[in-house]
DNA sequence: AACTAGACAGGAATGATTCCTACATAGCAT
DNA sequence: ATGCTATGTAGGAATCATTCCTGTCTAGTT
């Protein structure tokens, strides 16, 4: 979703965030890609508008985001981190076959719990539900193709 | 959960994988142990029985056992990768605090489904459930610590 | 017992992320 | 508006889990 730069910074704003032109163009970036890009994917845009950007301060300011609640961190497997502008509630869909993550937003999944027995003391705060399968390009490419996962 | 050797070699030619001392001193000892340790972990564990024992040789025997189904990869963020000897169907409690990770058996959690309209042609074959909070420990050092996460 | 594909040890290479340092600037107080 | 100070930024070095490479070894088979 395009994002007008006054929306930007009322959004750092109410959050406690600095303002800041990378920030901005960092956030931009990520509020306009629903691919769920890598930190470097998103320096590499950001870098043409911004050519002296550094790969430092895309990580830093993802951090500062995510703190602040503005930027959500999606992970698969335990490979290299990835990017969610959308905060709102919501769970994915990952592709085995070329890695594509895909936003699920479905009230029947936003209602899970643990029993308290299973719980054992834990205070939970939220969760996430991963699926995972081959995306309809990825049927057609490798229909086989389905390995343990776990 | 303790295994005798003989039902390691059993489980491993069931998956048709090759039965080495390694392989073995590495499943037995993830078996053994329920804290979803790192590969590291393990390494050092396996070490004290087998001195000559590599780090790649575990890195190696784990993709190996993955592949084959007998061993889970489980992730927390983008942190290193940990494993699971529990190939049944079950989900996780993440701690925040001490990265703690419980196993959770819960019936209801195994009924998931994405409705056709939001899998958009994926096909899915699996899905994983993570919560995420404080364990009964954590909540008593850091009562207060919540963060944004996603 | 011999063969061969696959496994192992050890070390080098990779690459995402973090750390360090000097400089710049946002936001607040004057 | 001006200056102050905590925070952000650029750039490069360092870290460290994981993978790659190479030569040797061995499990499972003929």
């Amino acid at each position: 979703m395009k994002l007008r730069p006054w929306e930007i910074e009322a959004r750092f704003r109410r959050h406690a965030v600095r303002v800041t032109r990378q920030r901005a163009a960092i956030y931009a970036a990520l509020a306009e890609d629903t691919s769920h890009p890598t930190a470097d994917e998103l320096y590499r845009t950001v870098k043409r508008q911004h050519p002296m950007m550094s790969r430092n301060t895309v990580y830093y300011t993802l951090g500062a985001l995510r703190q602040a609640g503005l930027v959500q961190e999606v992970n698969v497997g335990h490979e290299v981190a990835r990017f969610d502008g959308n905060v709102t509630v919501h769970h994915h869909l990952i592709c085995r076959g070329c890695g594509r993550i895909v936003d699920v937003m479905d009230e029947e999944l936003n209602r899970l719990a643990v029993s308290s027995r299973q719980a054992g003391g834990f205070h939970v705060l939220g969760y996430r539900v991963e699926f995972y399968g081959y995306c309809a390009d990825c049927q057609q490419t490798r229909p086989d193709a389905v390995e343990h996962c776990g």
